[in-house]
DNA sequence: AGGAAGATCTACT
DNA sequence: GTAGATCTTCCTA
């Protein structure tokens, strides 16, 4: 009897990837593939930085100060985007963590590597690796807005996804930007992608 | 009303 | 490379 391949880069990822500790799905959230449906099109970029935030023992966290109106997403299922503003950009994370915990994963640059004429489109630059190499240049260049909240990027219909690939080596720093930090590396990133925010 | 934030851009030394 | 401006969204820590 015949049995079809399984083919990772095919495949959503499970609940079950996503139901783990923020710093271990940031980890192997890396060479994953991004997907964003826009415009009848489809934006793909492999997920080559990410960072980890915790709950309330995160002074980083959007968690930190509890639960509230604007940062109850955080407390949603794992899989789930997160939306939300910094400065003028919009962040986008998705829901990780363990069972009654809290937590997510920044993304914060990806490699892009379909429908980079529609991303250019929204955010014009000179430099190919200039374009998606943050987590607010990221956003807008694939079209995120804080209504998207909520998205299932476990499901193939989503207007955002993510899809298996192989596992990738990665290195680690602190967090970017982060005034009062946790004692450890909670970004990992693709050593030597030229579209990392920074090496 | 005032301030801080997980960032980015510009204009320079 | 790096300082300084930017001018959104949310909070009152």
């Amino acid at each position: 009897m015949r049995r079809k391949a399984y083919r990772r880069d095919l495949n959503a990822l499970p609940l079950s990837f996503y139901a783990r500790r923020p710093d271990v799905v940031a980890k192997e959230l890396l060479g994953k593939r991004l997907v964003r449906r826009l415009e009848g099109a489809k934006l793909e970029g492999v997920i080559v930085e990410t960072e980890a935030y915790f709950g309330k023992d995160d002074p980083a966290s959007r968690a930190f100060h509890g639960r509230k109106r604007y940062n109850s997403p955080m407390w949603s299922e794992p899989g789930r985007l997160f939306v939300y503003n910094v400065h003028r950009y919009w962040m986008l994370n998705v829901i990780a963590h363990c069972p009654q915990e809290v937590g997510g994963v920044l993304l914060r640059a990806i490699e892009p590597i379909q429908g980079v004429e529609l991303m250019l489109r929204n955010r014009p630059v000179r430099r190919i690796t200039e374009l998606t190499n943050g987590p607010g240049k990221l956003s807008v260049a694939l079209g995120v807005e804080p209504s998207m909240t909520g998205i299932n990027v476990m499901n193939y219909e989503s207007a955002v996804f993510i899809l298996d690939s192989e596992p990738f080596p990665y290195s680690s720093s602190r967090r970017v930007g982060v005034t009062v930090d946790l004692p450890r590396d909670l970004r990992f990133y693709i050593e030597g992608n030229p579209y990392v925010s920074k090496p």
